[in-house]
DNA sequence: AATTTGTTGTAGGAATTTCCTACAAATGTG
DNA sequence: CACATTTGTAGGAAATTCCTACAACAAATT
């Protein structure tokens, strides 16, 4: 419990501009996130941490300039309160993960999780709390997300598919001959049970495990 | 002009599923954008063009299975119409640049790009046509963008930097002794202004590149 | 079997947001 | 100076989100 009502202040270090965008795009959806810095390189990471004081620093295993665990050392031993995910490039192995742990790291995420399991371990880690979940599954089909598709009434999945589909409100109210807002009712029941806030999440998620009726 | 009004069918492939699921998500913003496929490997993604019949496919350089270039030019030999978007690593110098739109790659983004690159690149190209954009400017500051924020007057400004502040309208009209009504179409201008469409897009801008007034 | 409890199909209200339009005052430009 | 554009301001309509309601049905419990 602790104290966490404050935003979460983090600093983001990727290598790449086109991941670092398209990842700050994401993170940065969660109004309580606060982007306090980004950098490419580790160097100057450390640098404007103090400047930045960051809660969280996201930080890639493999940087141009050194590797993440080099800089997480330096960065915890100036700030050893901070919280570091490393994201590592494949499936870390126990011996590597207990490294990191032993180094202070307090999660570490592959590349080959989906993004959601880097969002949630991200929450997870704000206050200071080991997070080690998910690290020996190197592809998982989204975890929990599969079986919350059951969850789904009949009409929550034809709706959900229409929307998906991005068949507008109006039509779907229409070929249903029911008025919008009880569809916009089923919508929000979805995504509730789903746990999705934006559109692009239901689309890629039935696109990938229930693509019913494709045209 | 030709026949541009149907959707744009993409298939993406691209090895890691965090760098995959975030740009998807990025990518299904776009409402005239259908999702026809993905995969994380070359081979699959080659048994899979056939039934998935993209009119553009997004692929990184080096995969784990083969390199890009490889499954490109298989891809292009069954599906000559296909127009291909090539994710390097690095950027491409202009030699390798010649290989790459001699083998019929429309065109090139670097992974050191930001995102709108990849954006404006692929709907460029989806028609057919070569796009060689910025191929040689490794990390432009967002382009255009960065004049863009001159196009904003001051009291755009104002608003642009608390509405990035995530400061909820109601009390920017508080501030400003105006109606909320007021603010919204500050909102609407200066994301037509800037040409973003989210919030994320509007933050990040601000933090980058006139990160005023910081708390 | 009867009662309680949870889920589903349906929709209304309030607040917020988006999109589009308007319009007078300020500014710029030929 | 006269015409064109931008700026500050806001209203209307439609869409969306968030919250609440409620009857019908299903499932579980006594």
């Amino acid at each position: 419990m602790s104290q966490s009502n404050r935003k979460l202040r983090l600093y983001v270090t990727i290598g790449q501009r086109l991941f670092r965008d398209s990842l700050l795009f994401q993170l940065l959806l969660h109004s309580d996130i606060d982007l306090v810095g980004e950098s490419e390189s580790g160097i100057d990471t450390l640098n404007r941490l103090e400047s930045a004081k960051p809660g969280v620093l996201i930080i890639e295993e493999n940087l141009l300039d050194n590797d993440g665990l080099t800089i997480a050392e330096n960065a915890l031993s100036m700030h050893p309160t901070l919280s570091i995910l490393l994201i590592s490039d494949t499936p870390v192995s126990a011996s590597r993960l207990g490294i990191y742990l032993e180094a202070g790291i307090k999660a570490v995420v592959s590349k080959h999780q989906p993004i959601q399991d880097l969002v949630k371990t991200l929450f997870c880690i704000r206050n200071g709390q080991v997070y080690v979940g998910a690290w020996n599954k190197p592809d998982t089909p989204s975890q929990g997300l599969v079986n919350a598709y059951h969850a789904l009434s009949g009409r929550e999945r034809e709706v959900a598919q229409m929307i998906a589909s991005r068949t507008p409100i109006k039509e779907i109210a229409a070929q249903l001959g029911v008025s919008c807002k009880t569809v916009h009712s089923y919508k929000d029941r979805i995504f509730i049970k789903l746990g999705f806030e934006r559109l692009p999440e239901l689309i890629l998620f039935m696109k990938r495990h229930h693509n019913g009726a494709a045209a």
